[in-house]
DNA sequence: CTCTTTAGTCACTAGCTGGTGACAGCTATG
DNA sequence: CATAGCTGTCACCAGCTAGTGACTAAAGAG
């Protein structure tokens, strides 16, 4: 009788191939990420999640690190260049900082606050390095890189444009990761949309205070 | 013999009295805090490092959460109104905006730099709630209330002050606690002094611009 | 047909966690 | 002196964690 029992259960799962399993244990990364928050995330709560035994999480990723970096590599969970400028790279070499550099941090905004993953990782990432992270990291670095590129900055040429937007993305990444939380920050309630409004208003002031014609 | 290594120990730590062993508990909150970080902390590290044995923390706290709440309140982790405004609450408050606001985040950056201790709980308070993070973000609160009204800020009549310098003061948040792990960020090196020497120079300088004279 | 490889389940270990009950020894009070 | 209360130690529980070894079933190769 028990092995008959073993034999249906057996039966009903095998096979499944080893991609898909895989595939299957990337997803339930993600899907226990979103729900769970990062502090629940292991070998067995994956496995659990993934409806796979956890032995396969070795077997096919050597373990836990290996899988969050597979996953992190799995798909765009970081803003990219297009994103952030909108597709619109071209239009914003033409305009002044005082108009690109808001525009990119509006999208930015909406792009972290439409992405409750990509919260949960930054969140994570400020407080621990691990594979995962690692990758954000390094994702995150480039894309960074490559936007200021596109909308021909220059490190040399302009180091206040540097500071002045690592101050305020900065500031966005904290007070994102905060929300997930709590709302009250500086007696403001970071979760309503008012408030990220005229955060974002505040941001357009700075840039053109600071990036304005009689700065040039 | 077995009696007589019991009775030994017993004699050799017996009676230190309940509100010795009530400090040597929050004390050791605060040591395994600034040495392993907040992820480490739970009734068994605690107790531990406290020399003491977990059942007290149960019988003289109620549990972890109160031990935490008493150990929030017995010190001076967040820096004060004094300590951001220098002892001269005065004088900052006969200055223009341009000067008093970045003189208090200079303090402020001061003060969380040079407190590992505040660090990991403004790290951990940004991605959990508990009694400990509680009491910190009721002081912060009310820190940050007072020294609006110290420096005669008032929100109804400089909105703008409130958003820039709440604002910076996330910024500020993050890259300490993100300086914790990794030294990194848009391509620049939080941890080095000459960094948070520019950083602080932005600050001023956008300070400057908009709360300068032309913004009356 | 036989032998090997692949895919998967299950059962177990060791070590940690928070939490509790039973006991021992000292001390103050009646 | 006896008894009750306080302070502390110890041993244990259940539940979780990461990680491993032994097994079964199926498919493919010779």
């Amino acid at each position: 009788m028990k092995e008959a029992i073993i034999n249906s259960k057996t039966q009903a799962t095998r096979s499944r191939g080893q991609i898909a399993t895989r595939e299957l244990l990337i997803k339930a990364v993600g899907t226990l990420l979103a729900r769970q928050g990062f502090t629940s995330l292991g070998v067995n709560a994956v496995a659990k999640e993934a409806g796979v035994d956890k032995v396969l999480i070795y077997r096919y990723f050597g373990g836990l690190p290996e899988l969050l970096r597979q996953f992190g590599s799995s798909g765009e969970f970081w803003p990219s260049v297009d994103e952030l400028t909108g597709w619109k790279a071209d239009a914003l070499q033409q305009m002044p900082l005082t108009q690109s550099v808001p525009m990119v941090m509006r999208n930015y905004i909406k792009a972290l606050r439409n992405r409750p993953l990509t919260r949960e990782i930054l969140a994570w990432e400020s407080v621990e390095r691990n594979e995962l992270t690692k990758v954000l990291e390094e994702v995150r670095e480039k894309v960074s890189m490559d936007l200021f590129q596109a909308v021909r900055i220059d490190s040399e040429k302009h180091p206040a444009v540097i500071s002045i937007s690592t101050l305020l993305a900065a500031a966005v990444n904290y007070l994102v990761i905060r929300s997930r939380t709590i709302n009250q920050f500086n007696s403001i309630d970071i979760a309503s949309d008012d408030v990220w409004e005229t955060l974002e208003k505040t941001i357009t002031t700075i840039c053109e205070k600071c990036f304005g014609p009689e700065n040039q």
